[in-house]
DNA sequence: TATTAACTTGACCACCCGGTCAATATAATA
DNA sequence: TATTATATTGACCGGGTGGTCAAGTTAATA
């Protein structure tokens, strides 16, 4: 048993609040492990304690982040199985959303990830990352060519490649302006609905 | 006039060069001016005759960066201002990959910028592309529903939402493909007709 | 050629980094 | 309570950072 996990509740989640904070605001090269002891009012000694290296403190925020990320979807996917495609995604984008109002330092952490360049292990990450969305997002296509909602002889790969590619960069900006504090200028429902038009019945 | 462009040219590119590859190579806040001389082979002190500050160098690499990105695409829309939507679409794809293929490092630079987080007057720089960008593929759409090759009643701005996305995300691939040397596995020709059937044809 | 002006150099500065470890404080055992 | 085991601490280490500047080199002027 490492450890960290021996701590008191509440000093582990002062720990992986400070982290959090920390990585969410710079990059990981950056973000300073002084930084952290600071945050979480511990000494140096200590964290180096519980984690050996920066990188598997990183890693261990990494795996909090993921498996919020992943119960959030699992979730959606399952209450919306029987849902048509058209009801369906924007309950998936509205999952995003939600994820991402409710966790915004963690989806920060994310799209770092995703979209940087110096995480420890970033292209084994990714992906990991990539295969996941495919799962996830080829199932949701499949599910919809099944039931005849989109053309059958729809080639997967690619459009699970422009459905992730457009939800992945409206929820950036979403994020985005939500830190940046104007939502007035991204009205939701409005791009959501748009959204989902847009992939049932396209531009023309 | 300030000191760098008194220099000879040779010595110049050296300089922008050596800029170029560490700017690529690491974050901005990574980044070594150490590293920078190193490779220019010029003393410290020089760097800093000829930039004041690390951020200053920044912007010159970013402008020139920006400006080859300009050139091309201001080109290629030139030269198709009388094809169709479908035909003029995979030639603005193509541009973009001609620049990936012929200045690897400044796309990097260029991806770095726009996903990542750390470089200086990045949320500046961010909307002045955003602008660019809508501007641009803008036109593209608007010339598209002038000839009718688009639905006149299309939202516009989210229709370029939705072909930046795809675009910038296809370049992105396309880009981290060919710096790991796998190109068998992304079939250029393939993928662009299937974005422009994507755009033109809708999913289903 | 003598003198001045401009350029180039790299040792040096204060600061911050991830990580270590002997000393200390706390908890568990006898 | 005395002793052992464990947890916590922060001064310290080697190394890297952006940036400076007195001293040395080169070029231009007289």
């Amino acid at each position: 048993m490492n450890p960290f996990e021996k701590l008191p509740v509440e000093k582990q989640t002062r720990i992986v609040d400070a982290s959090i904070s920390e990585f969410a605001e710079r990059e990981y090269e950056t973000a300073s492990m002084n930084k952290v002891v600071e945050l979480a009012g511990i000494a140096k000694g200590s964290l180096f304690n519980y984690f050996k290296t920066k990188s598997s403190l990183y890693f261990h925020i990494y795996h909090l982040a993921l498996e919020e990320v992943k119960a959030y979807l699992r979730k959606v996917r399952d209450e919306t199985v029987n849902h048509s495609f058209e009801k369906r995604l924007p309950k998936i984008v509205n999952a995003g959303v939600q994820f991402i109002t409710e966790h915004p330092r963690l989806a920060r952490i994310y799209f770092r990830l995703i979209y940087s360049g110096d995480s420890p292990n970033r292209k084994k990450i990714v992906s990991e990352l990539q295969t996941m969305s495919n799962d996830y997002l080829g199932n949701i296509i499949q599910d919809a060519k099944d039931r005849n909602e989109l053309d059958p002889n729809l080639d997967k790969e690619q459009a699970v490649f422009y459905l992730d590619a457009v939800l992945n960069r409206y929820l950036k900006e979403y994020h985005e302006a939500m830190e940046m504090g104007n939502q007035q200028h991204f009205d939701r429902k409005e791009w959501v609905k748009g959204i989902t038009i847009f992939f049932t019945k396209g531009l023309s």
